[in-house]
DNA sequence: CTGAAAGCGCTTACAG
DNA sequence: CTGAAAGCGCTTACAG
């Protein structure tokens, strides 16, 4: 198959790689045909599309996206947006996000925002600079600056972790209140009455969570104030254990904590077991997203679990329908939560 | 500052952001040098770099990186290949890396290949079109067509978590070998004897520190191959404490455990307080990474630091020397390891 | 130090 | 159903 090469003048900086339109050359079509035949496009004759098909994968031929996003005016780019990699459910969201979205030919760029408004407009600025074809975010809350990007942008954007309610904003979650609301039920069922909300990190879900449990108890007229404890530092399971034993020192009279998420509650867990306080028999404990490791706990926590790899795998569809131009049945998808009943409880 | 809108002829598919022909028409220069203006590119005259840049700032102007990316023949992306996001360890390298990239402009496309070597070609293959400015892979295994495609493509590579001998192969990392036997040695001066190698995953690293296990008992004249439990399932901690159960029942008179991952390790801890097995009176149990929580364990484990971030900054950060086309001092870094004796030994 | 021309590899919009 | 032309927004290579 040898081809004289080019003059050198008509390829100056060439890459080497076959272009579309040796694609076309061998297959005897214009290049705007095999273009069309490559990408699947309706109204060409069946016959070309297989001789442009049979070129391309003679020549070894891959459509350059660079060019592709120029002539276009839309890359192949999904921008996601997480608070943290440190927590594993971000981590577990973006792996559903990406396992939906690379089938599709979509390429993911993540962005971490370690829950700053500021760094995520700076990362809303700099990834829609790059027109991406479509965004994910964590979450609802946040600045107005950054809500003015997203929809100037006009990109596509679904919402992750909460369950939408303004029209036009899409999103799939759960009602962080409803579960939270849930699991203090539980407790309160179990007979528990001194129950503790014990939070790190402070973010917009870990407050919607206290809110949920303020319900429950005031519902049930058991409300302490004092039993609350916000504490803004980043989780860890030291941070529980501390949490826990503080609480413990400064309530002897509580019977059960809440801790706002698994890693702070496994935490305490270790921290009652090393502190000699039985659990569930002096304290109940109880956590939230049912990460890695909570089943292995002594004893095993009772959690709320919370459907990210779904979460993800259906933010990912929505925002492929978006990107399609499809209109989505539902703006905002509620995937619910499960209460998960262990042995801490 | 009205300016009337060009006739919809010269830009019929125009995306209304502000283009370099803008700013450069806005400082009264030529499209090329205010290219080289922003681009901080020698030989332009101060006065008309701040021009520009003003011109710039005053339009908003964000260039166009799939323009950019046409034009140069290469992108500002950085692929990096990973094994798993399941592992913390990974996930640190990860964030190391962008951390590292980001500000010096280049955006991270991440991908996973379940240590599955067809996955890691696949996505080569794919990562590889996209022309990225520089590769980052885990570890030094992998299919020839991998290591075929890297070298032909030309694209800046460096490799992950190993150190490499090869020339010609960038690496930053540790010899997982030094640091198995390091830990073994650690166990061997304890005075334990019957030390058995608790393994998941069998990915090359884990069959490394094998080889330092393997290494460390033969020079003091106790290994037993019998006490090598390699299991190739997913490590997790549940399978930590499975695999400890049966090993204990086969062999009571074990005295140690190495296992050759942090996730495995706590299991074992864990299930080792189900069993009332005391540790370390009666099993010593050591890890590898010192993954989060390992300290909060009771007892608090054993185990091998590994500098994962650091050597995510370091191998970005030779990455960008290479992508710059400077030459590097060393091919191969080191980065080294450090035994931290808690109470489990 | 600065610029006019050409080109990167595709797709859009318009004809036929 | 197919194609010739123009253009996307930059940068390269060449002059001056």
């Amino acid at each position: 198959m040898d081809s004289p090469p080019p003059p050198p003048s008509l390829r100056r900086r060439a890459t080497g790689r076959a272009t579309l339109n040796d694609v076309a050359a061998a297959a005897g079509v214009s290049a705007i045909t095999a273009s069309r035949a490559l990408r699947g496009a309706r109204a060409v004759d069946p016959a070309l599309v297989a001789r442009v098909q049979a070129a391309a994968s003679q020549l070894g031929y891959v459509p350059d996206p660079a060019a592709r996003a120029l002539a276009s005016a839309r890359s192949a780019h999904v921008a996601v947006l997480i608070p943290l990699l440190s927590n594993a459910l971000f981590v577990e969201l973006l792996e559903a996000v990406q396992a939906t979205l690379a089938p599709a030919g979509y390429q993911t760029l993540m962005g971490v925002t370690h829950y700053q408004p500021a760094e995520e407009d700076a990362l809303l600025r700099s990834y829609l600079a790059h027109r991406p074809a479509g965004l994910l975010v964590t979450g609802l809350d946040r600045s107005d600056a950054a809500r003015q990007l997203i929809a100037h942008s006009g990109v596509p954007c679904v919402h992750l972790m909460e369950t939408a309610v303004t029209p036009g904003i899409y999103g799939v979650g759960l009602s962080q209140v409803d579960a939270a609301r849930c699991i203090t039920e539980h407790l309160l069922q179990r007979g528990r009455r001194r129950i503790a909300y014990v939070a790190g990190q402070l973010d917009p879900r870990v407050l919607q969570r206290a809110e949920g449990y303020r319900q429950a108890l005031q519902a049930a007229g058991c409300y302490d104030p004092q039993l609350e404890v916000l504490d803004p530092s980043p989780t860890s399971m030291a941070l529980g254990g501390h949490l826990l034993q503080d609480l413990l020192a400064r309530h002897p009279d509580v019977d059960a904590v809440f801790f706002c998420n698994d890693d702070l509650a496994q935490g305490g867990l270790l921290a009652a077991l090393r502190l000699q306080v039985a659990v569930p028999q002096r304290i109940a404990v109880v956590g939230f997203n049912d990460l890695a490791g909570s089943d292995q706990m002594l004893p095993p926590l009772t959690t709320i679990r919370t459907p990210r790899a779904a979460i993800g795998t259906q933010a990912a569809q929505m925002l492929l329908a978006l990107m399609r131009g499809e209109a989505v049945a539902q703006s905002s998808i509620d995937l619910g939560f499960e209460l998960v009943v262990r042995q801490s409880s």
